[in-house]
DNA sequence: TCCAGCCACTTTTTT
DNA sequence: AGTGGCTGGA
């Protein structure tokens, strides 16, 4: 570390080092934090101090007055780590929100599209898409121009598109070899078409959108390079190549990028991360300061070395080992159970032990509350097991993931109406309530009115005329409505605009009239409240969606062109989804995948599921680098626990209704066996087959493969009949594919298949009644 | 046009 | 098992 030299542009490195913000801080911390106004990469370890060091950085380069705060650009991927630094800075210093740019990659982008409405070529109120809204509005123009969804899925047109532009890819820059591959671009193209008339962007279009912009526009992004000199990015690795580019045109000679991330918490390359993006950072930037942050100030010393030693075994790391001042504190648990119902039950026994344990003040072995264990699973399938146990034992839980209140049908209906007074041309929120609640207008009048719409180049708002008969008289009435709510509410403050909206839209009669329908209302009436407090944020909240922006000042601009608050409150909608759960603060177990968890920590966690096939999981196993994502992930699940982390995976599991036989994760072998405490057979040791001796043929034992594992024979009817001997763990003989290994097994009877890895071929799922399958 | 029943799907997710 | 989307009959 070279951190004696002063900086060679910006004020002199003069700062006394004792500034109370740098107490506390270790050596590294304090270096990163004291950077001079360079490019710089902090390798930032679970548990290190990461958001700290990042605050402080900011904060002090504002208390030393090297930089204003207009000068300050910090992006972060969610709007949670957007709000708990801003938090975290304004409890450091007195802040001056104005003017910082301090949000999410999406927030920050939609902001300078706002503030450049005109030279992004978009319509100054601008709606957004959120998944839902861009897969109908493919949907949408696949009936128009149409394309066969069976031949090209919707879902998967959305993930080329997405892909696309996650790559900055426009549809005449794709590679298209073949006939299908040019008929998908066709279809990009017919997209953003279709977009840009109606006025609305998707999120990768918000980045994609503002990266050119400032690729094209030398004096704006000059501009901003020069406002810029301190760049700072939180979570680096998981930037897609897009954003990394973006952080480019953002930078200069002149400006800092001061980049923190960790290589081995890299779990998003299935969403277009690019871990890459560090390595090519410090090459392309020419970085000179690089800092390890490894001191962990979480975790006991077991559970340390058992991440450092799992995460040992992925290759191309750059290269970091946690350590801590804590003691060993306790041994890592491993639970082996019969069925995933057992694994539940076994677990609520253990959480009572805790709680029990941490009332009694019994100290270091219990947890007080029970929001500090946590359950962590691969996929949300596992949870719902786990809550009917905890449901059973009147055990309070919260599962995280799932619904976010903006997401929900009713808010989404309720916002289409909304969306529609603001912006008449947008097709997909007319689709979503030209019939909704039902109003005698079916798929023959939409379609009638598509067709109309399409014939003559305008939006459906401003085709309805053109329709005849009755469905035309529907169709003139709807939008007469709307017209007339549009009318009606000009000049209203929001909340009322939303009161009115909702009232006349028919949504609440509707809801009224269903069996399940009173939640829908409540959230109806809790998007009235959602607006009344969107109206009252006072500062950075609304400033950083709605105003546009000086170019000189940062301040925002007077420009007469303000956005309606409307408009502005729709743009939060789309931009920041609400709470996945309501609940928050309550005293209960948390539930969540592992992807959720990541960023949190507990006092006690269990990691369930960790079997073969299901974590990692099967869909990863094909290449490596999939594999070396579980692993990270892996990584991610055993760093979030404080003191005690249990391990547990069961040797049955139903899944889709079906049961399965699965070996216990590969994982567990490459974790250090001091740390690790088995507390259920297999007995411990190095190779836990061997507690069952080394017998290899059609018996109810496993191969001594070093990553496979035993399993118990299945005392139950329910096992495979004249296949019995083909378990998890056995070697197989296939006359096409040849030598292979029974990762797993589900079904039974005629129905029973096989997952089996060859060498060459890979992973088969086969039938066993029908593939020849011999033991080897 | 609407609703009921059938079929296919099922890793992870933020914006 | 559970859900969401689609088809076909009323």
């Amino acid at each position: 570390m070279s951190l004696s030299t002063g900086p060679s542009t910006g004020p002199p490195n003069a700062i006394p080092p004792d500034s109370p913000l740098l107490l506390g801080l270790n050596p590294e911390q304090r270096a990163a934090v004291a950077l001079p106004r360079e490019h710089a990469l902090i390798l930032a370890g679970a548990g290190s101090g990461k958001t700290r060091v990042l605050t402080t950085r900011i904060a002090w380069l504002l208390q030393t007055g090297q930089i204003s705060p207009a000068g300050v650009l910090a992006v972060t991927f969610t709007n949670k780590a957007a709000k708990e630094m801003l938090n975290r800075l304004s409890a450091m210093l007195p802040l001056n929100v104005r003017g910082m740019w301090i949000g999410t990659f999406h927030g920050l982008c939609n902001r300078f599209l706002r503030a450049h409405w005109k030279q992004a070529q978009l319509p100054q109120s601008f709606q957004i898409l959120d998944t839902q809204d861009q897969l109908s509005a493919i949907k949408r123009l696949y009936k128009q121009y149409s394309v066969d969804d069976e031949r090209f899925p919707a879902k998967q047109t959305q993930w080329f598109i997405a892909a696309c532009k996650e790559d900055g890819v426009r549809p005449p820059d794709v590679q298209a070899r073949d006939a299908e591959a040019r008929k998908k671009v066709e279809i990009y193209q017919l997209y953003e078409d279709q977009c840009q008339r109606e006025g609305v962007v998707d999120f990768g279009e918000l980045m994609l959108r503002s990266y050119e912009l400032l690729r094209d526009n030398d004096a704006l992004r000059e501009h901003y390079q020069r406002r810029f000199g301190h760049v700072l990015i939180d979570e680096f690795q998981d930037t897609n190549r897009l954003q990394y580019a973006w952080i480019k045109q953002l930078s200069s000679s002149s400006s800092a990028v001061f980049a923190v991330g960790d290589d081995d918490q890299s779990i998003y390359a299935f969403r277009g991360a690019r871990v890459g993006n560090m390595a090519d950072f410090v090459r392309e930037f020419g970085v000179r300061h690089q800092i390890k942050l490894e001191q962990n100030y979480r975790s006991h010393s077991h559970i340390l070395d058992s991440a450092n030693e799992l995460i040992s075994h992925n290759k191309g790391r750059l290269g970091k080992n946690l350590r801590t001042d804590q003691g060993p504190g306790e041994p890592v648990r491993v639970h082996e159970s019969t069925s995933d119902f057992a694994e539940a039950q076994w677990m609520v026994e253990e959480m009572r032990q805790l709680l029990r344990d941490g009332q009694n003040g019994d100290g270091s072995q219990g947890v007080h509350s029970r929001n500090e264990i946590a359950v962590l699973y691969r996929s949300n399938a596992q949870s719902r097991v786990i809550e009917t146990a905890l449901f059973n034992a009147g055990m309070p839980y919260r599962v995280y993931g799932g619904l976010r209140f903006f997401e929900r049908a009713e808010i989404k209906h309720a916002l289409a109406y909304l969306r529609l007074l603001e912006n008449p041309r947008d097709d997909t929120s007319f689709m979503r309530v030209v019939n909704f609640p039902p109003r005698g207008i079916g798929t023959r009048s939409t379609e009638q009115l598509q067709d109309a719409a399409h014939s003559a180049g305008c939006a459906l708002h401003d085709a309805v005329s053109a329709v005849s008969g009755k469905a035309g008289a529907n169709l003139s009435a709807f939008v007469a409505k709307l017209d007339v709510l549009r009318e009606q509410t000009h000049g209203m403050g929001l909340r009322d605009i939303i009161e009115t909206v909702i009232a006349h839209s028919g949504l609440v009669e509707h809801y009224q009239a269903e069996r399940e329908g009173a939640e829908r209302v409540e959230n109806l009436q809790e998007l009235i409240s959602a607006a009344e407090s969107f109206v009252s944020l006072e500062g950075f909240g609304r400033d950083a969606v709605a105003l546009p922006v000086d170019m000189d000042t940062g301040e925002p601009a007077d420009t007469g062109e303000t956005l309606s608050p409307l408009a502005a409150f729709l743009t939060h909608a789309a931009l920041e989804s609400g709470e996945n759960q309501a609940l928050a603060g309550s005293e209960a177990i948390q539930l969540m995948t592992v992807h959720a968890a990541k960023g949190l920590e507990f006092d006690a966690v269990f990691v369930t599921g960790m079997e073969e096939g299901l974590f990692p999981h099967e869909n990863a196993l094909s290449d490596h680098q999939g594999l070396e994502e579980e692993r990270r992930l892996m990584y991610v699940a055993i760093t979030r626990a404080r003191k005690r982390l249990y391990l547990s995976h069961s040797q049955t599991r139903m899944l889709h209704g079906q049961t399965r036989y699965n070996i216990r994760s590969r994982f567990f072998d490459e974790l250090p066996e001091h740390a690790l405490k088995w507390l259920s057979s297999p007995a411990p040791g190095l190779n836990p087959a061997s507690a069952w001796g080394p017998s290899r043929e059609p018996a109810p034992v496993s191969s001594s493969t070093d990553w496979t594992a035993a399993i118990k024979p299945l005392a139950n009817a329910s096992s495979p009949g004249a296949h019995a001997w083909v378990r998890g763990g056995v070697q197989v003989f296939h006359h096409k594919f040849g030598e292979g290994t029974v990762l797993s097994l589900e079904g039974s009877g005629e129905d029973a298949r096989a997952q089996v890895k060859f060498g060459r071929h890979g992973i088969k799922w086969l039938a066993l009644s029908v593939a020849k399958l011999t033991p080897i």
